[in-house]
DNA sequence: TGGCAGGGTCATA
DNA sequence: TATGACCCTGCC
């Protein structure tokens, strides 16, 4: 990997198994927009960027300082990360190598861990487009705001941004049920009741059974949090979609994750965007069966 | 235009 | 262990 500085952007080269797309869309992060000139805008914590795959392995990167890429962005993309270590690492049966070649560019977010817990408590019953729309409300109702690029974008609040607030004055954010698990969890992060270290630190198990201490944190969110927001590989959250193929390709939905090795988790956002891809092609398809309904 | 389902969790039985 | 309720919006 090479990085330089070309008329103020960062210009990643000769990165392998990147592919920025992949990578934003696979449904581990929930900030990010469509620039009409390509690439992205993207949002994480307190800091946005505009990226741009040229392709072949080449990242470029507006809008953000040399300090905000070493200090952030070069971390969040999991740029120094040897993914084909990691590949190596994943005991891939012919399913999971055909979705590992499909989805080869997918990068493991390295997350803000209160942003990522936050999310994926909206995320609970619910849809992306409507994640996203609450999301983004909360930042604009209780973040910071930015500029980038002439536009303004605002920060994810941090815990005591939220922490003190009441359900009426969430009720705009329109997150349901959801609000309440909301605050919660931003008081447990502040109190330090939930420790960010311990859950980076901990066993896995005893770190899921911490954070479902929050209301609102089952099983799948707990393993989103800790895969997304505390760069455990390990953990392997099981949603309806890979429930389904656990179900069809490995023997029942109890199937052992550590079946995938150490790093599970990757393997898991494999599978989960190759299924949704594929259900997506066979559902465009006319005349398709719709072999990945429900 | 109306009805359904959604990347889950919680309370109750 | 199973079932219904929870908010509300995108999508068909």
């Amino acid at each position: 990997m090479t990085i330089k500085t070309a008329g103020g952007d960062i210009v990643v080269t000769g990165l392998e198994y990147f592919d920025l797309e992949q990578t934003l869309r696979c449904g581990q992060c929930f900030r990010y927009h469509a620039l009409p000139k390509g690439g992205y805008l993207c949002l994480a914590a307190d800091k946005a960027v505009h990226a741009f795959d040229k392709g072949a392995g080449t990242l470029v990167l507006s809008g953000c300082t040399y300090e905000d890429f070493e200090g952030f962005w070069r971390g969040y993309f999991d740029l120094d990360r040897d993914y084909a270590a990691l590949r190596r690492g994943i005991n891939a049966d012919p399913l999971l190598q055909e979705a590992m070649d499909a989805c080869s560019g997918i990068r493991v977010l390295r997350q803000d861990f209160f942003e990522t817990l936050i999310s994926f408590i909206i995320s609970a019953n619910n849809n992306i487009p409507r994640i996203r729309g609450i999301v983004e409300r909360l930042c604009a109702r209780f973040g910071q705001p930015r500029f980038i690029g002439g536009e303004t974008y605002y920060t994810f609040p941090r815990p005591q941004d939220l922490a003190a607030r009441t359900l009426e004055e969430l009720a705009p954010v329109r997150a349901g049920f959801r609000a309440k698990y909301i605050l919660s969890a931003a008081r447990m992060v502040l109190s330090g009741e939930i420790n960010e270290a311990d859950i980076r630190s901990l066993p896995l198990e005893k770190a899921r059974e911490i954070l479902m201490h929050i209301p609102g944190v089952g099983p799948k969110v707990a393993h989103c949090v800790l895969l997304y927001g505390a760069g455990r590989l390990t953990a392997f959250p099981a949603d309806v979609w890979i429930r389904r193929v656990l179900r069809e390709s490995y023997g029942g939905e109890d199937c052992d994750p550590a079946v995938f090795g150490p790093y599970a988790g990757l393997a898991q956002m494999y599978l989960f965007h190759h299924a949704r891809i594929t259900a997506g092609r066979a559902k465009a398809a006319p005349g398709a069966v719709m072999a990945a309904a429900r």
